[in-house]
DNA sequence: CAAGAATCCTGTCAGC
DNA sequence: TGCTGACAGGATTCTT
């Protein structure tokens, strides 16, 4: 489900709810997610204060006070809850469930359990095998036209599995990749090779800027996905391409050579592009 | 080695 | 109304 924008909204979501407070209950509820829940996990987070969150990529990390933090990822339809204490039932698919001593619960449901929880030594957070090798943030300076050049390199795969690839960037999914390739004007078909260049120096701001709007809107909400407050991101009213299958596409209004937004399957997942005005 | 397919799981929606 | 198949924001693991 969420990209990095999602990501984002819901890491501040869990800041503004969890940050400075002590959990005063934990408990998992069920452990069998993409990989396990720890065993005691719950045990190790009643009675923490939580001193504060990072993302990285499409990871969040949640530091506690005693050296550890707990690494989140939503999955594709993972979201988290926040409400008012007092709820006992535990709806279907809500895996972990904790209160603060201000009286918030806060929930992660994941239907299709492609999510994941797991603990991490703070000092070593960045040496867990699930964020080792992730590539640069997208939005961080370290993240440029050389280095997405660079990354690119002899890659004949097309650009599109390309910025989905972690390793290259981190935080990416289908729909910005999406709508990334289609305000650069690149196809997603073309060779991840022949975008080192001019193709690049126009691919990495536009990346860049997407996001930071997805990001300053909320995210995207589809479905069921809300943020922990509640509120609905709006991001997907921006969307250009991504499920706009067979619309005109905004750059060639009236062309009759327009032949509107197509989806194709790459590496099995949608792709919507317009072939007239990405090359 | 790299690239594409298959896989995990549940819910929803379109079409019959 | 029920049933079936396609598809969904991800990422690893298995095959070519």
């Amino acid at each position: 489900m969420p990209e990095l924008p999602e990501v984002e909204t819901v890491m501040r979501g869990l800041r503004a709810a969890l940050e400075g407070h002590r959990i005063v209950r934990a408990a998992a509820h069920r452990p069998d997610l993409r990989w396990p829940i720890p065993p005691g996990l719950g045990r190790r987070l009643t009675g923490a204060r939580v001193l504060g969150f990072r993302r990285r990529g499409k990871y969040i990390l949640m530091r506690l006070d005693g050296g550890d933090s707990v690494l989140l990822h939503l999955g594709m339809s993972g979201h988290m809850l926040v409400e008012k204490a007092g709820r006992n039932e535990v709806t279907p698919h809500e895996h972990l469930v904790l209160e603060t001593d201000e009286g918030w619960r806060v929930g992660f449901v994941d239907p299709r359990r492609f999510g994941s929880v797991d603990l991490v030594p703070t000092a070593q957070e960045d040496a867990h095998r699930l964020l080792a090798d992730l590539g640069p943030e997208p939005l961080d300076a370290a993240f440029n036209v050389a280095s997405l050049a660079q990354s690119l390199v002899g890659k004949r795969t097309p650009i599109k599995a390309a910025l989905l690839d972690q390793k290259i960037v981190a935080g990416l999914g289908n729909i910005y990749v999406c709508e990334a390739l289609f305000r650069a004007g690149l196809s997603p078909l073309r060779s991840a090779y022949t975008v080192p260049g001019a193709r690049a120096a126009r691919l990495v701001p536009v990346i860049k800027d997407t996001l930071t709007e997805a990001i300053a809107a909320g995210g995207s909400s589809l479905r069921d996905y809300v943020q922990p407050d509640g509120e609905l991101g709006y991001f997907q009213h921006a969307w250009k391409v991504y499920g706009h299958e067979g619309e005109k596409c905004e750059r060639c209004p009236g062309k009759p050579v327009c032949q509107g937004i197509r989806r194709i399957v790459q590496s099995g997942r949608s792709t919507f592009y317009c072939p007239r005005t990405q090359r």
